[in-house]
DNA sequence: TCTATAGTTCGATTATATTCGAACTATAGA
DNA sequence: TCTATAGTTCGAATATAATCGAACTATAGA
């Protein structure tokens, strides 16, 4: 079962995750992954646009190594690398987070 | 004396920091006058680049909120909007600082 | 009023992103 | 082995951004 290749943490660029968050569909891919609390699939983070412009905005949250994609089956399950980010630049996914659910 | 126009902090989007701080050049600024600690003119912001160029940049930071211009004769004084940044998304703006000045 | 200084605006060029259909890959299950 | 499902990759069109020279605006000071 071939795996999908990320970037480790060091190697991930504070301007890459600025970029990949500046982008409002990928932001609420991120904030809906963070609500879940839990591994979710594409199709369950599907915002009614092709699949191909999905896999676009994973692609780039990948890289900014916001998201981990496993794949399991013919799913790919996705999760946020929260642990690691707050890690390498503590506060700023979170905050993030925080500002994309004001009500908590 | 004519002044420029800013937006106001609830006209801020997310995206729109998100976005100006995903840039190099632009980050390098914020991360100067975070350093400084006091207001800067364009000139003492400079980074070898074309004053056009630089002028692009500013022009993409007020709009997002994230730095305030004040003419004050011929030069123009420009100062981050922390506390206004601080209160309607805590922590975005000072944990990116601080992801700039791992020393600190 | 003239000149120098600081920065903006304009316009053109080039680079980078977004979007999405169509073709493709990999796996699960019948 | 066939088919359905999940997602990626490719390629082309369109949109958005970065870059920078040249012309412009506004003020300070002589």
């Amino acid at each position: 079962m071939r795996q999908i290749k990320h970037p480790s943490i060091d190697q991930v660029e504070l301007t890459d995750i600025m970029y990949a968050l500046s982008d409002p569909t990928r932001l609420e891919i991120v904030g809906r992954l963070a609500n879940a609390g839990r591994k979710m699939t594409c199709g369950e983070l599907d915002l009614n646009r092709p699949k191909s412009s999905m896999s676009h905005h994973f692609k780039i949250l990948r890289a900014a190594g916001i998201v981990e994609t496993l794949i399991e089956g013919t799913e790919h399950m996705n999760a946020l690398r929260v642990e690691e980010i707050e890690q390498k630049f503590p506060g700023v996914l979170q905050s993030v987070l925080r500002a994309l659910n004001p009500t908590q």
